[in-house]
DNA sequence: GTAGGGTTAG
């Protein structure tokens, strides 16, 4: 079977301390400081010495008791202490786990590298990375099981840029690494909390790997692709994955979630074809199913995901909670939320994450009240949220508007479940507010902060100054950002549109120079359509579309139609000071017009239309799709890079809030 | 001499 959840931590009190406290200790008190001689030699892994009650004991999970019967052991072997260390770790208790250190450093045991190495574990499962530390610290023989276990406890810990510092010093005693040492270290240059990129030392890392002959080995060079992946690199990812001398399923996978997680769902697409005509042998798995599914989410290719659907069933991944989740969202994120809530509802068994999805479900499209009463249920079945419940709930409650009972919820995240925000909920709080035209609370959110606010929390910031026009709070905002982020075009774009809504020219010029000396480009809007099981893709200048003729003549002749009703197109979006004329015409051709005409030609009278935008939806499409809705008598649905837009004679699900 | 590693859900 799989394991696919890690053990969930429970967040320990007010813990003794280690090592000094008597209480912790008391069987042998003040043993710390009065070591044996070196006992490494003592035990000598022989089994049979071992202590049968301490072992039974362990077996049934009576560890106070097990630790009693230790107390009056004269002479513990490696093995009983082995099993005493699993038994803590296994019974999920610090406090047990210290006293049995105490044990192993009253004899000298803790000296054994084998055991320090299980201690290091122990205190890396139970969430007491100072402990682990302490052991690597005090451990004089260190083998390289001891070096790894720290690297991998500290990785976990999100202490990445510590491993490194330490693989550095390992380097540097020349301490040679083994084919553990560097899955380890690479993973540690993604797990750092810090803002600051450890790329550059992933890619020396890559050097290591290449001089000590490691390059033909699955385990360490998926690792490495994985860790491009998680940097953006594609480029590097794939090339990586080009050069694997043997490939397997899980490195198959990971190249595709690469693609589906960077915003290249078509070639996730085409690799998962390519395995799966050029390796018969290779069975994808539930993993690789995931990316998939993933990269039909993306597309809103809802006939794609029917497909895969149906090969899940065949292969009886359907069972398995991860995928069914994916599911969820992918019918959920291509429109069709009844079918998402029902795949939800045969569910016989649920986690967290399956009710995660359900509750963005409904948050993005814009089912507020939903969305809460979702997660209230789920916590009246007795699951408790994860932190991704918050992102989930919140984003719904900022998608409809909901500032009081959004509030509500952050602040019950600590006090009533020990959940500590994370950037990402400051954001979802920062955009709550910031949509509701609270921006003051927004920016008052952020001074109170108690972690540093990343580019997510001054992106939403920067993002609700667009909606309300905030010229002051922007230009603090991108003062962060430009620093933070000073490669992300969308920046510098929000800044240059609140400058022209405000007529502020020069400032417009200013940031566009700035723009284009940094060498970069603003990402152009791109509007999809499913027809037919085929995705039709539109930009708004774009020669080679055999259609776009007609579909700008029907376009101008709607537009001229719909005026006459009413309909008066809303040119800020251009950021050029052009007369009014020239600017409508800009509009007319946004990608997502052009895909709402493509719809109307190309599809049955009654039949909705479905369509997807990179970009959030600009005030003139969306007027625009209102009118279209009720003057041509079609239901159209819109999902932008945020949420889902219903649009049924003339009106939006939206509200005109978003 | 023992032990430990890569891809995934929101």
């Amino acid at each position: 079977m799989w394991a696919f959840q890690t053990p969930q931590t429970i967040q320990q009190p007010h813990l003794p301390k280690p090592f000094h406290n008597p209480t912790a200790i008391s069987p042998k008190p003040q043993c710390c400081l009065a070591l044996r001689p070196s006992t490494t030699t003592r035990s000598n892994g022989d089994s049979n010495n071992n202590n049968p009650l301490i072992q039974s004991l362990c077996k049934q999970g009576n560890l106070n008791q097990a630790l009693q019967v230790l107390a009056q052991e004269p002479n513990p072997t490696q093995h009983t202490y082995e099993l005493l260390i699993l038994s803590c770790t296994r019974q999920n208790s610090l406090p047990q786990g210290i006293n049995l250190h105490c044990h192993l450093i009253h004899d000298g045991s803790d000296q054994d590298p084998f055991l320090a190495t299980k201690l290091i574990n122990m205190y890396s499962e139970l969430d007491s990375i100072d402990n682990a530390r302490k052991v690597f610290d005090k451990t004089r023989k260190r083998t390289i099981y001891i070096w790894n276990a720290l690297f991998r406890a500290l990785t976990l810990a999100g202490h990445g840029r510590e491993v490194l510092d330490l693989y550095r010093r390992m380097n540097r005693l020349r301490v040679p690494s083994d084919r553990f040492t560097y899955t380890y270290v690479l993973k540690a240059c993604v797990a750092s909390e810090e803002f600051v990129s450890l790329l550059l030392n992933g890619r020396e890392i890559h050097g290591h790997i290449l001089r000590h002959g490691f390059e033909g080995h699955v385990h360490i060079m998926t690792t490495l692709l994985d860790m491009y992946a998680r940097f953006g690199c594609v480029l590097n990812a794939s090339r990586v994955f080009d050069q694997m001398p043997v490939k397997n399923v899980v490195s198959w996978s990971a190249m595709i979630a690469c693609y589906s997680k960077n915003g290249k769902p078509f070639e996730a697409l085409e690799l998962f074809r390519k395995m799966m005509l050029e390796n018969q042998d290779l069975l994808p798995n539930s993993v690789t199913m995931v990316s998939v599914l993933q990269a039909c989410a993306a597309l809103a290719a809802l006939e794609q995901g029917k497909l895969m659907h149906g090969y899940i069933l065949r292969r009886g991944l359907d069972s398995i909670l991860p995928v069914v989740s994916a599911l969820v969202t992918v019918y959920a994120r291509c429109g069709n939320l009844e079918l998402g809530h029902r795949v939800f509802e045969r569910m016989e068994k649920r986690d967290v994450v399956s009710w995660n999805s359900l509750i963005s479900s409904y948050g993005i499209h814009g089912f507020g009240r939903k969305a809460i009463q979702i997660f209230k249920e789920m916590i009246d079945q007795g699951l408790s949220p994860s932190p991704i419940s918050f992102v989930s709930v919140l984003g719904a409650c900022s998608h409809a508007g909901l500032v009081e009972e959004g509030k509500v919820l952050f602040e019950s995240m600590v006090r009533g479940h020990k959940i500590f925000p994370s950037v990402e909920h400051y954001a979802c709080m920062v955009d709550l507010l910031g949509r509701a035209n609270r921006l003051d609370e927004a920016a008052k959110i952020i001074d109170d902060m108690r972690i540093e606010p990343g580019p997510k929390v001054w992106g939403s910031l920067l993002g609700s100054c667009r909606i309300h026009c905030n010229v002051e709070l922007a230009e603090r905002a991108t003062s962060r950002l430009f620093e933070l982020e000073p490669t992300n075009a969308g920046n510098y774009v929000l800044l240059a549109d609140i400058y022209a809504e405000a007529k502020m020219w020069n400032e417009v010029k200013r940031v566009k120079m700035l723009l284009e000396a940094r060498g970069l480009q603003k990402v152009p809007g791109r509007s999809c359509i499913e027809i037919r099981r085929k995705i039709y893709s539109f930009m708004s200048v774009d020669e080679f579309n055999p259609q776009i003729e007609q579909l700008h003549a029907l376009l101008l002749n709607l537009s001229m139609e719909m005026k006459e009703k009413g309909y008066v197109p809303d040119t800020k979006v251009v950021l050029y000071d052009l007369d009014p004329e020239e600017k409508e015409r800009i509009v007319l051709g946004h990608s997502e017009k052009l895909a709402v005409a493509f719809g109307l030609i190309n599809s049955k009278k009654g039949e909705t239309i479905r369509i997807t935008k990179n970009l959030r939806l600009c005030e003139d499409c969306h007027s625009f799709t209102k009118f279209i809705s009720k003057f041509a008598n079609r239901e159209i649905l819109v999902r932008d890079v945020n949420r889902f837009h219903l649009f049924q004679d003339g009106v939006c699900s939206c509200d005109d809030y978003w």
